[in-house]
DNA sequence: GCCAACGTTGGC
DNA sequence: GCCAACGTTGGC
């Protein structure tokens, strides 16, 4: 029996993939996530349907750009054994993959950032993991309620 | 560009 | 298994 949808927050500096970059695609890999946790929610929690934030990191203003939506489940990550792949790691094998990716889906892009200093000022967000010190995970779960929040957030008009 | 926080690696 | 060195992330 399928679980419950599930909601995350995914990062991307949008200098390199932008939620702008995932409408214009419709659907991308999320390549290249080289970290043992955030690949672990990939691949063992993820479920297509899961709704996702888009993140911008390392942008101007950084905070949640769009949503997503999980349109594949976790597979192997065929970068991480192809020679010269920028995200290629020698360890990673198609007989022992090491790395996954899942592919999500383009849902729609807010008229706004909401910045990561408006989610900070927002008292109904306490314990979203992203407004945690020295939280640097690029894939996070967030609580349902704490996704409908900030989705509302986002669609509202500017200023 | 700085740097604090965190994860990974590898010598022992 | 400890832990120092190193690399990376990401806000500022």
């Amino acid at each position: 029996m399928p679980s419950r949808k599930r909601c995350w927050l995914m990062k991307s500096e949008p200098s390199e993939f932008s939620i702008g970059d995932l409408q214009r695609l419709g659907r991308t890999r999320w390549e290249g996530v080289r970290n043992y946790q955030a690949r672990n929610f990939m691949r063992d929690d993820m479920q297509v349907g899961d709704d996702v934030l888009f993140y911008h990191s390392s942008a101007d203003p950084t905070g949640v750009a769009g949503l997503a939506r999980v349109s594949q489940a976790a597979c192997p990550d065929p970068s991480s054994w192809t020679p010269g792949d920028p995200y290629f790691d020698a360890r990673s094998t198609p007989e022992r993959p090491r790395w996954w990716v899942v592919e999500i889906e383009f849902v729609e892009a807010f008229p706004r950032v909401v910045s990561l200093a408006e989610l900070r000022a927002m008292p109904t967000l306490a314990g979203l993991q992203v407004l945690k010190p020295g939280q640097r995970l690029s894939v996070q779960p967030v609580d349902r309620s704490h996704y409908r929040i900030i989705a509302r957030r986002g669609r509202s008009a500017p200023g």
